[in-house]
DNA sequence: ATGTTCTATGAAAAGTTGTTCACTGTCAAG
DNA sequence: CTTGACAGTGAACAACTTTTCATAGAACAT
């Protein structure tokens, strides 16, 4: 796909969350004033060069009515399945994946105060593959949080952030993403599966976390 | 909430429809030439007698520019009354539902190239996953799909497709949306609450199938 | 009877919105 | 050094859209 400029995308960003936000779209007029732009034909022109390349679909004539194509793509995308080959019986295997931002805009049902769009728009904010990633989701293989609810083939939604006691984390150890229950007492810190099969607490020196599970998805 | 009128109903469901197919609102206009009134002034009334029965929002003088009430949501379907004007001769077939999402999905580049609309970076490699373009996410409120698994507050994940008997479809009943079990009978159809304290089944007549429940997103 | 709501027409007004024209400038590629 | 893509200003226009006004019949409850 023919690469957005940095303005592009940003107006295109900007379309999207205002879509989330409202469930309508803005007008030229309310981009350019987010903008800051002194014309609307700024605006115009970058509508049509979005249109041009293929992410976004005017209406002729018509207020406040655009499609999004279906793709912003991350072309080389390459499958890796993460192997634990560690000592830990427990540690969960993971599989990274693009999270799925397939989202009409506009869907009915949808209020800026339902929070279910904040919760799905979140990562599709980071349209800009040049940007620090924000969430992203794993799915999870193995059985070692079954306690938690989190089973294996689920997909879980990770989200950057400082994790309290108790939360459930991606965390990374020698070298792999593991997904337990970060869990203080005192200056140590562990990792706790759930699963009363291994209740063990894992004392961890070395721990990156990577973020915090908010949510777990389950195929029906 | 206020009971709508059958006319009032209709036009929420177009509207409802139209955003579904179109991602953007219809205008009044639009509104007018479905229902073949002369006056735009007809659609105006209506609604604002949606507005006042707080089903729908507008804002004044933006074009194309609705949110509908929360209240519109699946709430708790066990209040939801299924209307039932005919015979059971007349009850729907399966094959005949009216079925929204044949939709010209996004930009003829796009289509089929890849199903994900939108990406962020994974901190590691990913892997793709295929999702339709116009699959949709509702938040569920009741209780009547808990043996199903679904419990209030989850997200549903809801994808365009021709749903299979005994799928869990996404269905617009009176211009609610409600999260019920198809189940085939012969020729008629029914909806079915997942709750063994509702055990029986809907016949339902007028039915409009949004999508096909494929996961659920819970909190954690 | 009477007031209310729902329904609808028809025309016009008022405001919003998309679009076009003319013009300027930067920057990288060929 | 020219070409093309990108970014922008400013004004004006055409079209679209909402909104208001005046008017009125049908259904319904008080």
């Amino acid at each position: 796909m023919e690469e957005l400029t940095k303005k592009q995308a940003a107006i295109l960003d900007y379309m999207k969350a205002h879509v989330a936000e409202h469930s309508y779209w803005p007008s030229i007029r309310d981009i350019q004033a987010k903008f800051r732009f002194a014309s609307t034909n700024a605006v115009f022109g970058h509508l049509q060069a979005l249109e041009r390349k293929g992410v976004l679909q005017r209406i002729p004539g018509a207020a406040r009515a655009y499609k999004v194509a279906p793709a912003a793509i991350v072309e080389d995308l390459s499958d890796i399945v993460i192997r634990y080959e560690g000592p830990d019986e427990n540690a969960l295997q993971l599989e990274s994946l693009n999270y799925l931002g397939a989202i009409p805009a506009g869907l009915p049902d949808y209020t800026e105060s339902s929070g279910v769009l904040d919760t799905m728009q979140a990562p599709m904010s980071a349209s800009s593959r040049r940007r620090p990633p924000q969430s992203f989701a794993l799915r999870v293989r193995g059985d070692s949080m079954i306690d938690a609810g989190i089973d294996s083939g689920d997909t879980v939604i990770i989200e950057p952030g400082h994790p309290k006691n108790g939360d459930i984390v991606a965390a990374l150890i020698d070298g792999e993403t593991t997904l337990k229950r970060l869990i203080k007492q005192g200056t140590k810190v562990y990792l706790k599966a759930e699963n009363q099969n291994y209740p063990e607490l894992h004392p961890v020196n070395d721990l990156v976390i990577q973020g915090i599970a908010k949510s777990v998805m389950k195929s029906i």
